[in-house]
DNA sequence: AAAGACATGTAAGGTGTTACATGATTAG
DNA sequence: CTAATCATGTAACACCTTACATGTCTTT
């Protein structure tokens, strides 16, 4: 059981419904951990049923009422002990690297253009990342915020995402640009 | 099915084993492909069984015998249609990032120790990399293997495992000193 | 003789993904 | 009235993880 502390984890920092949920979990949480909105209603079922948290429904008038959550007592005293249990290392499962990888073997061109378009995605991350550390520490600099501000948890995570978005813009761009130089020199070499 | 195109990938560096594979995922596929053993076996069969590679007893005399594979022609033609057909975002699970982000509601200590160990094990990671770096560009300089050098898919995604570990670690390492010195800003006011 | 690396596999159970289904409410 | 967003759920299937089982060969 894996998914529970990250629900749990994102939970801490209100109340919310599943789908706000899988809205959090598509831009914060997606930094270090996936899940898709249907493994969210599923998880928040079980974790009420053992009253990790708890449910309180929302009528709205605007839109569908929902239904909230909150983490319980309990639910505290797990993230506590998980969090006094040696955490496994994390794991990564990424295809456009899998085919970076094949790419000696096969056509270049597919690869480097979702080289591109990937490099694309993760500047509009980084900017999203950047805006979030913003509002978070409102008023404070950085380093002001990084050693009195509060809550630290969210904003030390969100840091690492926004290194990790930039590494990947990076890393996305100086490759496809690589490899559009070497398919260029060969096509040279061929002519 | 997912893990199918890291197995092929991988396979295109030369003949393995299954057990061979499985040391090859713990170390440099794992920077963007996980999988335990077990995985390995199994889709090696499976793979075999489609066609997509082949099998080769292998009789040793100062070990145990083995079975290792290559990647036939389906096997490259299945690898060229995964490359041309858009890869999912990637996806992270990371529980010692679930730890930080749950920090402000639980005990500290238990997480920075964990970040301190996980520190060192990045550090390794990033002198594993290094080498082996070293080890595929030979006597050329970088700049000249990224130019004209072969295999260039390994070292690729080699330099982004790498600047991922070196980012690792000094998030793993400034955030557990950050931590520390919060812990300790808060037990003076206490005193 | 025992420990450790090499080598592969079966089976059970847990987790994750995908497709589908349903319905409310607002904005254009 | 159509599309988009909000909101939640069921079910089937694919996948991953873990425990266990087995045996070889080398090193200490």
């Amino acid at each position: 059981m894996a998914l529970r502390h990250a629900v749990l984890a994102a939970l801490l920092d209100g109340e919310y419904s599943g789908y706000q949920l899988a809205k959090i979990f598509d831009v914060s949480v997606s930094n270090f951990w996936h899940a898709v909105p249907q493994q969210l209603y599923s998880e928040l079922a079980k974790l009420e049923a053992e009253g990790l948290i708890r449910g309180r429904r929302v009528i709205q008038h605007d839109r569908p009422n929902k239904r909230v959550y909150t983490v319980t007592q309990a639910g505290l005293e797990e993230l506590e002990r998980f969090a006094a249990t040696p955490a496994k290392p994390g794991i990564i499962r990424e295809n456009l690297l899998v085919m970076v990888q094949a790419v000696d073997h096969i056509s270049a061109a597919p690869v480097i253009e979702q080289l591109e378009e990937r490099a694309k995605i993760a500047a509009a991350k980084v900017e999203i990342f950047r805006r979030t550390l913003e509002h978070l520490r409102g008023d404070m600099d950085e380093e002001t915020y990084l050693r009195h501000g509060s809550p630290i948890g969210p904003y030390l995570t969100c840091l690492r995402g926004l290194r990790f978005e930039q590494e990947n813009y990076e890393w996305f761009t100086s490759t496809a640009r690589l490899l559009r130089e070497r398919t260029a020199a060969r096509a040279e070499e061929g002519a």
